[in-house]
DNA sequence: AATGTTGTGTACCATTTGGTATGAAAAATA
DNA sequence: TATTTTTCATACCAAATGGTACACAACATT
């Protein structure tokens, strides 16, 4: 049960590769959710049978949370990269703009899976979504921590509320999920976030 | 086959009321979404059986369009009101505060079920999907329609995009249904509603 | 070449899925 | 009371669900 790709490894060797069919996978849930994601729409889509999916990841559930993970550390995440601006005005705008341009991308599925994975589900998938909401409160705690620093360096405002701050900006991101999974376009969602970036207190000079 | 009530039924009358029955549908779709609602939870919850069900409503998928039915029409709604709000503003700001409100209510289930009753969702959920796309769309025009009429009356500038300004409106409350069923108080859905109201085209004096 | 170890493929498991056939039960009408 | 019409309850259906047993195949080590 090794999910590494050891280099001295013994046994038959895997015919698969774990990092490609983790992927595979998470577009699946991406575009189905967790419910709606049956075992058959995820081996096919690998490109493996069930027994191998089982060996590798343990269980539909921890398959799911292991391309969750996959999906939060991938390279074009816009998150991250966001967090790093040096200032507040730009965190938040890089985030929008990443949000708006990311979620729209025909690439991959739309709007964003730690949204929509798991949202509204059956008991079956209770796990995963306490699991999503969790993620979703770490993201925003990390852009308050950001917001506090900005507050300590002077560059927002004494009087701003860094939770609510960072509240409004996930809520305006997962609202722009929603939208891109209807078929917002991403100029439509560039729009958006421009209308949102108004509400910021720190202005644009910044 | 007569969904209605009628006054002079001839044959067996209904053991159930059908609304009541539709609404107790509605709350399990509401939590559960058309892909986690399986038809032994819908009917047992309704309090009636399966073929009670399929007689009275066709089929799961018609079973949850009559049931979003309700649920655009039911008395407690906060859209319809806030659309006859005398100033644009105050419409924007009685929808989301009405949003705020109605979603972190918890004798329901939170968020809106129009929302996430089938976001990501199977193949066997891809038609009320794009109901639901219709339905969220139709609400944004209506908002839409709104802002033009203000801008006609010179309640919103001439220079204000009543497409765009929507369509943040429509984000916004989105993003908010998701904070809700994440676990979101009315409080903070408040504060974020407010600070969406900040980016509003039009001060609060209006 | 024999052995030990691990992955693969098939075939299977019990349970649940959405959906029905059927006969009995309850009412209005005749 | 007999008939007609509709609903109810049970039992059932084929298909799909998440998950496994098991024999075999492929590799490293001995």
């Amino acid at each position: 049960m090794s999910t590494a790709n050891c280099a001295t490894a013994i046994g038959r060797p895997r015919a698969f590769d774990v990092q490609v069919a983790l992927e595979k996978a998470l577009e699946v849930f991406w575009e189905k959710g967790f419910d709606g994601a049956s075992l058959s729409d995820l081996t096919s889509a690998m490109g493996i049978n069930k027994p191998s999916m089982y060996s590798a990841f343990g269980n539909k559930e921890q398959l799911f949370l292991k391309a969750i993970e996959f999906y939060k550390n991938r390279p074009c995440g816009f998150f991250k990269p966001a967090l790093g601006q040096p200032t507040a005005y730009k965190v938040a705008e890089s985030m929008l703009m990443g949000a708006a341009k990311s979620m729209a991308d025909n690439s991959h599925p739309q709007g964003c899976v730690m949204i929509q994975g798991a949202l509204s589900c059956s008991e079956a998938a209770a796990g995963v979504k306490e699991e999503l909401i969790k993620y979703r409160q770490q993201s925003e705690d990390q852009i308050k921590d950001r917001f506090e620093l900005a507050k300590a360096q002077g560059d927002l405002p004494e009087s701003v509320d860094a939770c609510n701050l960072a509240r409004y900006l996930n809520t305006v991101m997962q609202g722009i999920s929603i939208q891109a999974s209807s078929g917002a376009t991403e100029e439509q969602l560039i729009d958006v976030a421009n209308l949102a970036l108004a509400s910021f207190p720190a202005g644009k000079g910044q």
